[in-house]
DNA sequence: ATTCTGACTTGCT
DNA sequence: AAGCAAGCCAGAA
């Protein structure tokens, strides 16, 4: 369970819409495997290779890596976010009260393929999985 | 097996 | 709003 997880959450990653933002935590609730932590490290591997900026964490504020980077796509996508980023890169946060990603029910048969991919991939070697 | 760490989250003060 | 501690899951040494 390694890249078959990773592959879920980048993809669920590249299911966000513009404008919109999801935390780590959610993406493993989507996923149903995991947590917060484990969708951090598949991003710190390839997050590079997707929408990684609508992936923040569950207070609102940007990633910790490229939080700087992030302000700009917020900007270009009309995310709604909250102050401005400082020379830190933060300083500011998005409203992800208003910005929570909502997948429709196609985006919801997507993502529940990936899960029961994970789940399965889980049992792939457990001779007794409940089913 | 144990210990340490990490793009995290939640509760308390 | 800011700081500290505990919880969670998985990887690596």
């Amino acid at each position: 369970m390694r890249e078959d997880y990773q592959e879920a959450v980048l993809a669920a990653a590249e299911l966000i819409a513009p404008g919109k933002v999801l935390a780590y935590g959610d993406i493993a609730e989507l996923l149903g495997t995991g947590g917060p932590r484990q969708v951090g490290a598949v991003m710190a591997r390839s997050g590079n290779a997707v929408p990684w900026w609508r992936v923040i964490r569950a207070s609102g504020e940007p990633p910790a890596c490229d939080g700087g980077r992030a302000w700009d796509h917020y900007v270009a996508e009309n995310t709604p976010v909250r102050g401005r980023p400082s020379a830190d890169g933060t300083g500011y946060r998005v409203r992800i009260t208003e910005a929570r990603w909502q997948p429709s029910d196609a985006e919801w048969e997507v993502l529940d393929g990936l899960r029961r991919g994970l789940e399965a991939a889980a049992g792939s070697g457990q001779p007794g999985e409940p089913g």
